[in-house]
Order: structure tokens, then C-alpha cells, then sequence
DNA sequence: GCCGCGGCGTTATGCTATAACGTAATCAAA
DNA sequence: TTTGATTACGTTATAGCATAACGCCGCGGC
């Protein structure tokens, strides 16, 4: 099992907050959803949340999944933000599991090699049902 | 080397001056670019392009590109849009090239049976340069 | 005829993201 | 200590992506 990350210090206020929020939530939020949650704060543009995105996503705390419009934070304790990672999103209860596979990673970079595609940055969204929303 | 893939006939005409749009163009086009190519044919309304979108990724005629909001003609002539399809995007020249690896979809299966999780659709998109950018 | 269905056209609206501007705090070099 | 570079911040405005809701039309089956 997982331990959950460590926050670091050095985040500012707005960073802080939205960290917060994404670690608060058990589903991916937009960025429009974490400024509901924090005008409270004071927060009141956009652009204060996006902006605090970027820097969270830079150091790998949170992730964007792209086919959502929307974020989640970083559940893997061990960052293997380096290399692909992948996401199984539940579209039942919007539960968000993230993993990685070097089988796959492999698999890309000999496709890459084969063809002379240079790889960066990789995103792998599978959508479909947990097993918790299975059951029930 | 494949063939190109044979338009259906029973499109109608927002479909067809859709599709030929994206076939078009040797890059993802984004609904409101392709309505701009196609105003001059009478289309006005973004929600014509989006419609006849839907029919078209729905046929497996185009995709549509998550982390670029845009969609490109499919460009396999032998229907692999059962099962996982990744895309390789040239961030230089906009080329995408569509392929299937069955080693990763079996992986992904594998990950699928040992949690639970019931995959519906699997997005996989590399972002990167291509061999003939690289070059230059 | 009549109905159901799918596509169409239009208007309005909502959601997602960034541009452009100026301010303030911090830190290191000069 | 002044200077300049860097980084975050706050605000307003705008750009870009997507859908809701309405009514109309044409076509097939019954
Ligand atoms: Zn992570
Ligand atoms: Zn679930
Ligand atoms: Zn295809
Ligand atoms: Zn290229």
C-alpha cells in the first residue's frame, strides 16, 4: 500500500489552496470547479487558478487528464511522475487510479525507435467503470 | 504501405463536407476551423460541425484528439478503430499518425482484470516530433 | 394519412483557457 | 544600498471549445 504523498513547503498561498482543494476531492475537478471552491479565500479570477495548476502540475503534484478538462491530484508516492503514467478514470463515481507500466513504456519506445518519432510527453486516459461501482 | 479508406457513400452533405475537411488537411482541424473552411458552403453554426462530428468519430471515420480539442480523418484502411488506437502528434508539423499495438492492449487488460476496472474507451495520445522534423 | 425518427438550422448560453496590463516581494550582483 | 532579474500575484478583457433548447423538414413504416 501507498502512503500519501508529503506537501511540500515551499508551495505559495494560491498553490496551497489548490492542492488542497484537489486533495480534498474524490474526483477530478476543472478549473472553474476549484474557483467555486475557493472564492471563499478570496480567489476571484480564473487565471489565479490556472496559474497555480501549472506549477503543481510542473512538480508532478497534480495531473491534467486531458479527456476531462480537469485535474486530479497526484495519488503515487513513489513519483513515478517520470515516464508515462496512466489513468483508469471510473465514469460512474469520477474515482481516479493511477498507474504506471513499463511494458508499455517499452512498447512506445520501440514504436517510437521504429519510426523515428521522438517522444515527450505521453497521456493514457482509460475510461470505464471501477470495480466498487461494478459491484454495486 | 495502406491504401486510403473508401468514403462511404450514405454520409449526408454536413458529413461529407466535414470529413473532407479533415481529410483535407494534413493536420488535426478543430471544430471552429473546419467551420471556417466551410462557411463559404453555407455552414454557419458551430453545432452543424460538432453534429456531424459526432456521426463521423461515432463510424470511426475521424477521431477525435483529446489533449489537442481537434480531430483528424482516421487514416487506417483496415479498421482498427476496434480497440485501442494511439496516436503519435508531431508538436512541429502537426502530422498524427494513427496505430494499434496489441502488446499495450493486452497489458492494459491485464491491469484491467487485476483490479476490477471494466475499460470502456482508451485514449492514448504521444505528443513529440517526427522523424521528417527532426531532420530538418 | 399519420407517426416516429434523424438530420437540419438558428439563437442563446455555458464552460475552458489565455492575453495583456500593472503591482509587489525576493534575491543577488554591483 | 541601489539596481536589475525573477517570480508570484490581482484584475479585466477576450479567445476558444462545446452544448441546450427550440422548431422545421424529409423520409420510412404502418
Ligand atoms: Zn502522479
Ligand atoms: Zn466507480
Ligand atoms: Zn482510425
Ligand atoms: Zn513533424
Amino acid at each position: 500500500m501507498g502512503h500519501s504523498r508529503d506537501i511540500p513547503a515551499d508551495l505559495t498561498r494560491n498553490q496551497g489552496l489548490v492542492l488542497g482543494a484537489l486533495t480534498g476531492s474524490g474526483a477530478p475537478l476543472s478549473a472553474y470547479d476549484i474557483l467555486d471552491q475557493l472564492r471563499s479565500e478570496g480567489l476571484r479570477a480564473p487565471l489565479q487558478i490556472y496559474r497555480a495548476l501549472d506549477k503543481l502540475v510542473e512538480r508532478g503534484l497534480a495531473h491534467r487528464l486531458e479527456s476531462l478538462n480537469a485535474f486530479v491530484a497526484c495519488t503515487d508516492a513513489h513519483c513515478h511522475r517520470k515516464g508515462l503514467i496512466a489513468f483508469a478514470i471510473c465514469e460512474s463515481c469520477g474515482k481516479v487510479d493511477e498507474f504506471a507500466d513499463t511494458v508499455i513504456e517499452e512498447r512506445l519506445a520501440a514504436w517510437a525507435g521504429s519510426t523515428g518519432f521522438t517522444v515527450g510527453r505521453t497521456t493514457m486516459e482509460i475510461r470505464g467503470r471501477c470495480a466498487a461501482c461494478l459491484g454495486a
